[in-house]
DNA sequence: GCCTCCATGTAACACGTTACATGATTCG
DNA sequence: CGAATCATGTAACGTGTTACATGGAGGC
C-alpha cells in the first residue's frame, strides 16, 4: 500500500500530471519508491476514483492532454494516518545475497565480475547522492521538511556505503 | 526470478517436501528472501514442469502425502546460470523512508513511535544474526561454501546494524 | 507529409499475499 | 472418536513489469 501515499506526497508537493510524476519518481522519491508510468496512471485513477485527489478543472480528459492532479482534504488526510501507521519493516529482499549464498553451493566461478559491476554500481549512485546532498543541503537544514528530506537521503547515502564496503569485502574473501 | 532459484538452493543443500522448504525459508533463506508456503508449492509445480527438479520415486502423489523434491541436472545448471548472470542491483523500496519524507509534508506528529518500534524490531533482529553467527562461525570458515555463507549473515548483520544507527539518528533529530 | 517527442493510456502476465479447502496422522 | 497437527494444495486479489496502442504538437 505504498505507492498510492508516494503519489500523494509528490501531488502535495506539488500537482502535477502523470508524466510530470513520473519524471518526479525517476529522480527523487523514486530513489527508495520506485514506479513506472503505467502503474502511476493507473493508481491516479483509483485515487481519483476514491475522492483523494482530482484532476484540476483546467485539464481536458481527452487522450493525449495533458492532466494535473491535486490532493483533496480526505487525500491529506489518508497521508497523515499512513505516517504514523504500525506497518512492520519489510523482511530483506535481494538477490544478490541469494546468489552468493547459490554459489556457495554450485561453486563461485564468474561471481567476482558480478560483483565488481554491483560494487561500481554502488559507487555511482552514491556519487549521485553526494552531489544531491552538497546541492540541496550545503548548511544544516532548519525547517522540519528539511531535516526530514535530509534524514531520507542520509538513509541513502548510508545504504550505498553498506553495499560498496560489504562487496569490497565479498571481492576480498573469494580472491 | 529470485524464487525459483531460492528453491533450487535450498533443494540442492537437503532434498525436500514443500512444508520443509517453508520451514526452512523461515529461518534460514528467508532472511533474505521469504516466501509463504503456497507461493513455495506453486513454484515447485512449475520447476517440475519444466523437468528442473522432480519428485522422489517414493513419495505418493495424493492430497496430505508428503512429496519430496530433488534437483536434476537441469535445475543445477540452471543455478549456475543465474549466479554470474548480469542482473542490476534491486533500487531500494521502502516504506519506511517514504513515510519519513510524507511526514515532512504532513507533519511528523507521532511518527517517533513507530521509529522507535522498528529501532526496537532491528535490534531484535541483529541480536538473532548475531547469536546464529557465533553458534555456525565459532571460527574463520575454512571450505568456500563456508566462507559464502557466512559473507551473507554478514550482510545481514551489516544491514540491521545501517537501520539502528539510521533510526538513532532520526529519533535524535525529531527529539 | 513524416518524424520525433509529449502525454495518456490498455492488455497481458509474473509475482506476492490473504483466505480458504482437503486429506492423513497422531494423541488423548 | 474428536481435536490438533502435518501436509498439500486452490482461489481471489493486489502490485509490479513488459509490450503495445492512441493521439496531439512542433520541426524539417
Amino acid at each position: 500500500m505504498s505507492l498510492p501515499h508516494a503519489i500523494l506526497t509528490a501531488l502535495l508537493e506539488k500537482p502535477s500530471s502523470g508524466l510530470e510524476l513520473t519524471r518526479r519518481f525517476d529522480k527523487s522519491i523514486g530513489y527508495f519508491w520506485s514506479a513506472a508510468h503505467q502503474q502511476i496512471y493507473r493508481e491516479l485513477g483509483r485515487l481519483e476514483e476514491k475522492g483523494l485527489i482530482r484532476a484540476l478543472p483546467a485539464a481536458q480528459s481527452a487522450r493525449g492532454q495533458k492532466k494535473e492532479y491535486e490532493v483533496l482534504p480526505a487525500g491529506r488526510a489518508a497521508l497523515t494516518e499512513w505516517v504514523t501507521l504500525a506497518e512492520d519493516p519489510r523482511p530483506v529482499r535481494d538477490p544478490l545475497l541469494l546468489r552468493v549464498r547459490a554459489a556457495g553451493v554450485v561453486g563461485a566461478a564468474g561471481l567476482t565480475t558480478e560483483l565488481r559491476r554491483h560494487l561500481s554500481l554502488h559507487q555511482q549512485q552514491l556519487t549521485e547522492y553526494e552531489t544531491i546532498e552538497k546541492r540541496d543541503f550545503p548548511t544544516p537544514p532548519r525547517t522540519e521538511e528539511d531535516r526530514l528530506r535530509h534524514l531520507v537521503l542520509r538513509g541513502g547515502i548510508e545504504l550505498e556505503t553498506f553495499w560498496i564496503s560489504w562487496l569490497k569485502e565479498a571481492l576480498t574473501q573469494l580472491a
